[in-house]
This record gives structure tokens, sequence and C-alpha cells, in this order.
RNA sequence: CGGGGAUUGGCUCAGAGGUAGAGCACUCGGUUCGGGACCGAGAAGUCACCGGUUCGAAUCCGGUAUCCCCGACCA
């Protein structure tokens, strides 16, 4: 392609409202645009970028023997009632009507569909299992859009499906993916870990997320160099840091209007983990009392799962439940339920003495209350692994992609059955599986770039090589470079060429922005000794070769570049 | 949904009661040509919107909208 005819729309200055280094380089490299908060249009290029992607997407799938359909974005409501989700789901959910006013909505999602399509389809056992997938347009009314191409409104997303018979099978279609996906990042060019994850409103039991570590992501997950442990921080477990028990006798120490764990810990001049902070919780049914220790914080999910919604008492209940104000709260002599966090077991502590300015110091857990023990605190870095006591790291990641394990949450209310060898009725047995092809884009730029703009992959760039006829006046410089663009196309590599009358360090400006791995200058001192260049975006490496010997060269590190694949040149 | 910030030419921004500015980009002419050149000339903005205060509002006061950031939420 000749840049003079592309819409490659650079821009000198950063946009405003960008932030994330990914949002700024695409914007600055004119690979999209934005229309409105969360929707963007995507440009010749970057619409390149999400092909090849699309591409090693298609090509993974297939490989695992996954079948590509398409279903419709628009869906009636009746799906979606009948497996509950049209009233679970809130606002995220586009809803509207049509002419008829029908009920209808915005697909973010495609299990229903599927399971639709299951129990239409799927007779017999002896079509099962089946894996379907498209790539294809999801829409969901996030409450923040963010970080550019990283949380849309709207967005483009592999999502694969699968079908079983049995749990068996369902665990064979996971590994399935798990292993497909791998491949698919590394393909990509992308550093990421596979983490365990919570299934939220997918359902099921087990889910994996896809982690690209990154500090524009919007995810933390904890990571065990010991042993591989490695889950979301939305349920990591881990071990936190021993304290050592003091042999402190109870007493109550005057603490005036010292009511935080820091103030508090400031005026005694005591760590905070000798601290239990206590905080109390109005859930459903009643109030909660849940303790963890001062150097923690307690963990809103995981509380979540031992006792439903809940949300933090305003000051006046916590007076009127504890008849203490809020910040000299302490976990003796209350009637209500306790949950403290596992680690508070062992120990001697200082709280709230339930009197005002007053804390009390040498709590023995076991002795001075009891309690409801879990984990419900935050892992943070240096906590212990919770199977083999390595220490842990915490980092920051996109999640670029994600798999699950659905069991019959869909194929039972939407009837997907089929029957079995013994001629028996059952619920086929679902997994669902999705990777965002625009976040893998982010990833591999948030991951790979430098002052100069973006150092794609060698697998995901809009072009594999650009071409700079540094004065497209010389006609000398001019006619080697069609030569090469010629040689090079004709071989099926894709060449950008800057055939725009700019000076030369526009177009090495440009080059460098727009990040295609490899480029091939030519300018007249050289190629009066008969030489072209040939550097590489990463490493800003230059050699010189003749001219003649270029698309030669350029192939060879091609093939170089597709290591581990069965690539044939015929 | 809670908190904070922003909104002036295509872009990045300045201007703080007296009627609109710069740099870049764009158009034309000239000079230049291996790391975002230079000189000259031009075109381009009801200062987000609605209302109020004032002789007079981009500027002060209400309100609304949109965008960005932090948090909550997040198939």
């Amino acid at each position: 392609m000749r840049f003079s005819k592309m819409l490659i729309p650079t821009l000198k200055e950063t946009p405003a409202d960008a932030e994330a280094v990914s949002h700024i380089l695409m914007l600055r490299a004119g690979y999209v645009r934005q229309l409105t908060a969360g929707l963007y249009i995507y440009l010749p290029l970057g619409l390149r970028v999400i092909e090849k992607i699309s591409k090693i997407l298609r090509e993974e799938m297939n490989a695992i023997g996954a079948q590509e359909i398409t279903m419709p974005v628009l869906h009636p409501s009746e799906v979606w009632q009948q497996t509950g989700r049209w009233y679970e789901i809130g606002e995220e959910m586009f809803r509207l009507k049509d002419r008829g006013s029908r009920d209808m909505c915005l697909g973010m999602t495609h299990e229903e569909i599927i399971a639709w399509l299951a129990a239409r389809e799927i007779r017999s056992y002896r079509e099962l299992p089946q894996i379907w997938y498209q790539i294809q347009i999801k829409l969901r009314d996030e409450a923040r859009p963010k970080s550019g191409v990283i949380r849309t409104r709207e967005f483009l997303m592999k999502d694969s499906y699968s079908l079983d018979a049995d749990e068996k099978g369902l665990e064979r279609s996971y590994q399935l993916h798990a292993e497909a996906y791998h491949k698919i990042f590394s393909r990509c060019g992308l550093k990421f870990y596979m983490v365990e994850s919570d299934p939220g409103m997918m359902g099921g039991a087990t889910a994996h997320e896809f982690m690209a570590p990154s500090p524009a992501g919007e995810d933390e997950f904890t990571m065990c160099d010991g042993c591989g442990y490695a889950a979301n921080i939305e349920l990591a477990l881990s071990i936190p840091k021993e304290v050592e028990a003091k042999n402190w006798i109870l007493e109550e120490v005057y603490t005036p209007e010292k009511r935080t764990v820091q103030e508090v810990s400031d005026f005694l001049q005591l760590d905070p983990e000798y601290f239990i902070k206590s905080i109390l919780l109005i859930s459903d049914k009643d109030p909660v009392l849940a303790l963890v220790r001062g150097d923690q914080e307690l963990h809103e999910k995981k509380l979540n799962r031992i006792i439903g919604k809940h949300r933090q008492a305003h000051k006046e209940e916590v007076k009127e439940i504890l008849g203490v104000e809020a910040g000299f709260i302490g976990p003796m002599g209350h009637r209500l339920k306790i949950i403290a966090d596992a680690c508070l077991k062992e120990g001697v502590y200082v709280s709230g003495a339930n009197k005002p300015h007053y804390h009390a110091k040498g709590i023995r857990p076991g002795k001075e209350f009891t309690a409801e023990w879990n984990d419900i605190h935050v892992v943070k870095e240096g906590d212990s692994c919770p199977k083999c006591n390595a220490p842990l790291r915490v980092e920051r990641a996109i999640e670029v992609g994600n798999i699950f394990m659905l069991g019959t949450k869909y194929s039972i209310p939407m009837r997907a059955f089929y029957l079995d060898k013994n001629g028996q009725e059952r619920p086929i047995i679902m997994g669902s599986y999705g990777i965002g092809p625009a976040r893998i884009a982010a990833a591999a730029i948030e991951q790979n770039n430098d002052r100069d703009g973006i150092i794609w992959p060698k697998s995901i760039a809009p072009f594999d090589v650009e071409l700079l006829p540094l004065n497209i006046r010389d006609s000398k410089t001019v006619e080697i470079a069609e030569k090469i663009y010629k040689g090079l196309t004709e071989e099926g590599i894709e060449v950008l060429m800057d055939d725009r009358d700019e000076r030369a360090g526009v177009k090495f400006k440009d080059a460098d922005l727009i990040g295609i791995p490899t480029q091939i200058i030519i300018g007249e001192k050289n190629l009066k000794e008969g030489l072209i260049e040939i550097k590489d975006r990463k490493t800003k490496e230059a050699v010189k070769v003749g001219f003649r010997e270029v698309v030669e060269k350029i192939l060879q590190s091609q093939i170089q570049a597709e290591t581990g694949r069965a690539y044939l040149k015929s």
C-alpha cells in the first residue's frame, strides 16, 4: 500500500483526553478515532491489526475443531427472560423495543443464543461434542468506559461455546481452549498469565482469565513464582505474614479522638498488624461484624460469598446496633454474627474497647470473642502463597481472554437436552470462552513501545515492512523503491511505502510512531554506493545491503519470525 | 452511581468584565531536503448549551450536556 493513498492521520501532539499509553499511541499513530465515550472508529491501520489478530484467532480455533458461525447482535427478550438474565442484569444491558413494542436487547454475550440453537439442533450424544464460535460485536452499556480501546461499550469479541455430553467432556473442551489461548496470545507476542478467576455472573464453578501485565490494566492478579499459583485478586487466597504474639494482659488504653487504625497505631507506636479492624456491615438479613488485621483490607467479594449482598453500616447505625460510635468498636461482647479473617485466630491484639476514646490492648481471639474464621482479606504483595508458602507478587494486568465452565446454567432453562446412549434425556454441558481482539492490540502496545511510538510484534503489525524512499523527487530513489516494493509484494510481504512528498525527518518520525517492525530506508547517499538500509524498529539497528539483496534479506528474516510454525513457501 | 477536573479555530493551548489570540495543521508563493525545516501571504472560532447579573459576559452567578480521571460496578 502507498502511504499517500491511505488514511493515516498521525498526530504530533498528545490528544488531551487520552491517558493510557495504548490510547495515546493509537490516536497519535492514526489507528483509531473516538466517536464518543466508549465507541471507536478503526481506521485502516487499526483495522489491519484487528484482522491480523482475527486471523490468528480463526486458525487456532479451527485447529481445535471449533466451527465458525455468526449470531445476531439484536436479541429478542424472551431468550434472556428464559434464563433469568433479563432480570439479573441491570443497566449494563442495552434494551429497546421494536416497532411492535416487543422487548429486545443488544447482545452482551451469546450463551442464551447458543443454548437456543443447541436446543433445536442437538438431539443425540452422537452429535456431541461441539465447539461453535464467532468473532462479532458485543454491546454493553458500561458504567465507565475507559483507557481507550480497553473498556468500550461496543467491542469485537471472539466468543466460543462448547457443548458436551458430560463433565468429562467439558473438561476436555476447557483444556483445548486453554491450550489454544496459550498459542493465540503467544503468537500475538504478548506476555501473559493464565489465572484463576471469579465466574461471577456467568455462573459455573471454574473459570480462568488470561492476563497481560500492564499498568493500564483494570485487574490485579497475584502470582507465585514458587509453584505457579496465579489468581485474580478478586478471589486470590494468601497467608498474611506472621506477627509475633505479644504477652500483653488485657487492659483498656485511653486513645482520645484516635479512630482509624493509622491514628491509633501512630498514637500507641504499634505497627498496624497488631490491630483488629472491626467493620460493621448490613446484610439482607442481619448486621454482621467483619474483622481483619490492621494491615489488611477487607475483601468485599470474598465476604459477599459468605454473607451475600451487604453494605457498610452508616455511622448512626453503628451507634444504634453496637452502642458505640465508629472508631472504637471492638469484637468483644457482641451478640451479632462475627466473621474474622483466619489470620486473626492466633496472636494478641489491640482493638476498640466498645467505649468512646478507649481501645483494648491484649485481646486474645477465641478467649475474648469467638468468630467464624474465613479468608476475607485482600492479598498483598509479600503475603505467602496458600499452596507452597513462597512470597506472592501482585501485578496489574489487562484481561485479554477468559474461559468459563458453565455446566447446565443455560442449557436447562433453554431446554437444550440430548438423548444419551440409554435413551435418557440429559442437559448439554456448556462452556464459554472469550477473547477481545482490541484488548490484545492495546496490550501489545502497552507492552511494546518506546518514546518514539509503537513497536508491533511482527505477527500483528499492520504491515510487515515500511519502505521509506526519503526523497521521492529523486528518480533513482523512486525507481529502486518501486522495484523493491514490487519484489516484496510478489513474495507476499505486506509493504507500506511512504511515497509522500515529505522531508526525511517527517517520514522517520511517522514510521517510528506507526511501529511497523522493519523499515527499509532508501536514501540518495547510500544509493550512490548501491546500498539500502534495513532497520529494526525495536533495536534501531540498521544494516546496509545491496539493493538487489533486499528482498531476499527480508524474506529470510520473515521466515525466522515464523519459528515454531510449519511455514512453507512454495 | 459517588467524588474530582475539563469544554475557546482541525489539534495543543493562552486570554479573567470593554467585543478573539499563539504554535502546529491547512491553502498559495518562495527557499530547503537523512530525524516532525524556514520566510512571506491567506482561509478558519455565534468562546459547549440554556438562563441570570451588567450599559456591556468567553470572562461573574445558576442550571444542563458532553468528555477525561479516581472509586463503586463490570457477560
